[in-house]
DNA sequence: AAAACGGGGGC
DNA sequence: GCCCCAGTTTT
């Protein structure tokens, strides 16, 4: 029987596809990656002026996180710490505070902890070598590629999940993007086709188009796309197929209980560890598991207390979940231990205490 | 190779 | 409710 199918009328209208192997068709994409870059890029605050001191602090900032969220905070850190000795001279909880929101609390922590070495050992600088970017505290290879291309024109890929979406569906790979053999495969193969002028815009317009045309979620723009014509892919009608990405697994569930502790018109806080997750910031005293109100004197160590239940709250990370119930708790004295007893407003200001206490910050006037 | 590490936006 | 994001570090 005939194959009539829109999909097979499609593909007679299409220019017949050229025999390309893999690096000849990343080769291809030069052309109309350059082309279309140069007059598709999006205005963004870290492009206006892409010296190494913001490309980096962009970079990190944009590591797992959307464009849209990182531009408020981009503007006030640049304003605030100008330049890598300002960075280095800032007290942790106030570099903490500029970070309060973005997430990852242990990139700004390897910010400050590079630009001191930075100012140690070289010269206040940022290396201009994609193997010495490579050794610093924060800066992995996608990093150490997006400044050394994009600040110093250094030929050097920048493999991210863009490029990695981008480039897989270009090549018609069906390999698991996930993998780091894959990505440490296909950083190889962009190596050797990378143009020696054009280093920063053949970077970017591939992460650009994946931001804008071969989109994360939902289908690709590919009407807009100026490598259609090399897509595998989209040729080929697999699209729906790749990137290929394994299946992540549960969340592990964490029962806590927080704990306002009140007294004489402040409230305790206290600073996390200084490792794992919330690293250094402060939080509400709090337990793993789910206490009874009259459990509660017993772990605080006190006799006598005016407690009332709070809403139960749940805040999902990544990896965990954590199921929390809250008590308010007023005292008559201080309790002895590592807490602050900062009133409503201080803590507001001048504390960093992450989203997943928001429930319970709110409480406080 | 897998797990840890945030928070927000899209659907 | 699930997926994903201009990834890196530790286990």
């Amino acid at each position: 029987m005939d194959s009539h199918s829109l999909y097979d009328k499609l593909q007679v209208l299409e220019p017949r596809e050229k025999e390309l192997d893999t690096k000849e068709r990343l080769k291809a994409m030069e052309r109309p990656l350059l082309t279309w870059y140069s007059k598709h890029a999006r205005a963004l605050p870290w492009r206006d002026r892409p010296d190494p001191y913001r490309v980096w602090i962009s970079e990190i900032m944009l590591q797992q996180t959307r464009v849209e969220a990182v531009k408020p905070y981009y503007e006030r850190f640049i304003g605030d710490l100008p330049g890598i000795r300002e960075l280095a001279a800032v007290p942790e909880d106030r570099l903490l505070k500029l970070w309060e929101g973005l997430g990852y609390y242990t990139r700004a922590k390897n910010l400050k902890k590079t630009a001191e070495l930075l100012v140690e050992q070289y010269g206040g600088e940022l290396p201009a070598s994609y193997e010495e970017l490579k050794k610093l505290p924060g800066i992995g290879s996608y990093t150490a590629g997006a400044i050394a291309s994009i600040a110093y024109g250094i030929p050097v890929p920048a493999v991210d999940g863009n490029v990695l979406r981008v480039v897989s569906r270009v090549t018609g790979s069906r390999e698991d993007i996930l993998k780091q053999s894959v990505k440490t495969r296909m950083e190889e193969e962009l190596k050797a086709v990378m143009p020696e002028e054009a280093a920063s815009s053949y970077n970017q317009g591939l992460i650009e188009i994946g931001a804008i045309v071969c989109v994360p979620n939902g289908p690709p723009l590919c009407s807009q796309c100026p490598l259609a014509s090399l897509c595998v892919a989209r040729i080929k009608g697999l699209i729906g197929e790749i990137p290929v990405k394994t299946p992540k697994k549960n969340r592990k569930i964490v029962d806590i209980t927080v704990m306002l502790l009140w007294q004489n018109g402040r409230i305790a806080i206290r600073k996390r560890e200084d490792t794992g997750l919330l690293a250094s910031l402060y939080e509400f005293p709090n337990v793993e598991g789910h206490l009874k109100e009259e459990e509660i004197p017993a772990r605080l160590g006190v006799e006598e207390a005016v407690i009332a239940p709070l809403p139960a709250a749940k805040h999902v990370f990544s990896h965990v979940e954590w199921h929390m119930t809250g008590f308010w708790v007023e005292l008559e004295e201080p309790l002895h231990g590592d807490y602050l007893w900062v009133t409503g407003t201080d803590l507001k200001k001048n504390y960093s205490l992450p989203g997943a206490f928001k429930a319970y910050t709110k409480l406080i006037r």
